[in-house]
DNA sequence: CGCCATTTTACCGATAAAGATAAGATGGCT
DNA sequence: AGCCATCTTATCTTTATCGGTAAAATGGCG
C-alpha cells in the first residue's frame, strides 16, 4: 500500500548517517552485527526491505534505539533512554 | 545478537492492543492491511519476523506510527495525537 | 452442551532476505 | 595516472516471509 513513498530510502538515509557519526565502514558494522556488508549495503541504499530483527541488530550495533531508524530526528522526542550526560549542546544549532 | 530477548513478542503485544483498541478482527486488519490474517496472527504472537513495509502497512491501518510498534507505551512521548480516541467507521468497507 | 466468530496452525507456492563470494564502481591520496 | 580503501552490484544457495487455503484450537453466548 506504500503509505510512505520511500520508507526503505529514509531509514537507509538515518542508517548511513548514523554509522558516519561513529566512523564505521560497512566491513566493520558487519562485523559488530553479523549482517554482511553487501545486504548492509542494501539496507542503507534503500533496496532491502530489512526484517525487524535485522534493524534491531544494526540499532544494537550502533547503539541506538530502533527508532531512532524509522522517525525524523526532528521529530523524535528524547524518552530518556539515553539521555545526554550534560545536557544538550545546540551548538550552532540557534 | 539478540540484545532484545523477546522483541517480537513485544510487538505483537503491542500489535494486538492496538488493534483491540480499534475493535478490529484480524480479517478486517488483514483487509485494510493487505496482509492475510493468518500472518497477522503470526506477527501478533511473535512467530514471525516481519520486514520493515510490513510493520509499516499495519502501521498505516491502525494509524499510529511506527514507532508505537516498537517501544513502550510509557517510553512513547505522544507527538502528534493522531490517534483516535474512538476508532473509526469503516461502514461497510468491513 | 452445541453453534459461531475468531484465532491459530499447517501446508503450499512464489517472492524475497541474508550469508558468502567475487567482481565492478567510486573516491581519495600521493 | 596508479594505488588503496570503501562501497556497490551481481550471482548463488539457504532460509524465511507472505498470501492463499483449509483445517484445527479457542472462546463466547444462548
Amino acid at each position: 500500500m506504500e503509505i510512505e513513498p520511500n520508507l526503505l530510502a529514509d531509514v537507509g538515509r538515518r542508517l548511513r548517517a548514523l554509522r558516519a557519526d561513529q566512523d564505521l565502514t560497512l566491513e566493520q558494522l558487519a562485523r559488530l552485527t553479523g549482517i554482511s556488508a553487501p545486504a548492509l549495503s542494501l539496507i542503507e541504499t534503500g533496496k532491502r526491505d530489512a526484517r525487524l530483527t535485522t534493524l534491531a541488530k544494526i540499532a544494537a550495533a550502533l547503539r541506538v534505539p530502533i527508532r531512532t531508524l524509522l522517525e525524523d530526528p526532528a521529530d523524535a522526542v528524547s524518552t530518556g533512554g539515553d539521555v545526554p550526560a550534560e545536557g544538550y549542546d545546540l551548538g550552532d544549532y540557534l
